[in-house]
DNA sequence: CACTTATTGAGAATGATTCCTATTATTGAA
DNA sequence: TTCAATAATAGGAATCATTCTCAATAAGTG
């Protein structure tokens, strides 16, 4: 994936952003381990490497770049991964009795559908629409 | 609004757990702020009639027995608000910059397409679907 | 009323995250 | 390459929402 270095860099530039040694470690590692992950299994991770503070610095840089996103899980806890535009935009399917995540990647009718959902839905709020969020809750096979 | 103090009674009798003061207190707050609320922002309302370590401990039990249900911020602060049987369905506007979150109910039509949605996007996976959540993201009037 | 048990209150403890600041790396220009 | 000028780092202290502890209190129960 030399791709993916190449592109964050670009991404970093046009944001005046320096792409340093603890920053390329941190989306290296992020790029290595499926799924979104707190700062603590990154660190594990690049290990001493980056000290922790600044692991959180650079998440922090990364994410204000566009480079990763963060979301808060149900346990208080903020998990990054790399952003929609580097592994493509996609919903999730939540089993809630094990918490299991599944990507599900919609087609171009039903992201159309929700988009016109989005406006219509927002048509009447002074509000300026960045993104929507669609997560399917549910059991997964294996908790059934 | 007996109706509702009447309709926790029995949701909490169901659950073992009592009505005290505290929580009674806690609930009737939320009622009245629309959308949902920090514990602080709670506390300010009830002020020291309900101390914020007693606050929590209802908050929690109140979640646990099914009287509220709670929700972990962008700015990782969690917020409470009246469970959906009591509030009827609905979905949320978020703002990325101060977390703020506005509760939208959506028209008969939206609500359709939704769970159309729901049923093509979950048509190849093994899941048995129990609900879903709608997010939108952007930024409010005061952040702008 | 007396007993048993759930609940409360006050403050300490926790733990993820952020802040501070002296030091170090990076970059652009000479 | 070398030198500023500036961005970034390390590491430790500070923050702050939330949870925990445990003695004191309130709520049901007989």
């Amino acid at each position: 994936m030399q791709h993916l270095e190449q592109a964050v860099e670009q991404r970093l530039a046009a944001e005046g952003v320096r792409l340093t040694q603890g920053r390329r470690r941190t989306v290296e590692a992020l790029s290595k381990i499926p799924g979104p992950r707190t700062a603590a299994e990154i660190h594990a991770r690049v290990g001493s490497a980056v000290p922790l503070s600044s692991l959180y610095r650079s998440l922090s840089v990364l994410t204000d770049a566009g480079v990763l996103s963060a979301q808060h899980g149900a346990d208080g806890v903020i998990r990054f991964e790399l952003a929609e535009w580097f592994t493509g935009h996609h919903h999730h399917l939540i089993c809630t009795s094990c918490g299991t995540v599944v990507d599900i990647t919609p087609t171009v009718d039903q992201e159309k559908a929700m988009e016109q959902l989005v406006e219509t839905m927002t048509a009447g709020a002074d509000f300026d629409v960045s993104g929507h969020r669609f997560e399917i809750e549910g059991t997964c096979r294996a908790c059934r």
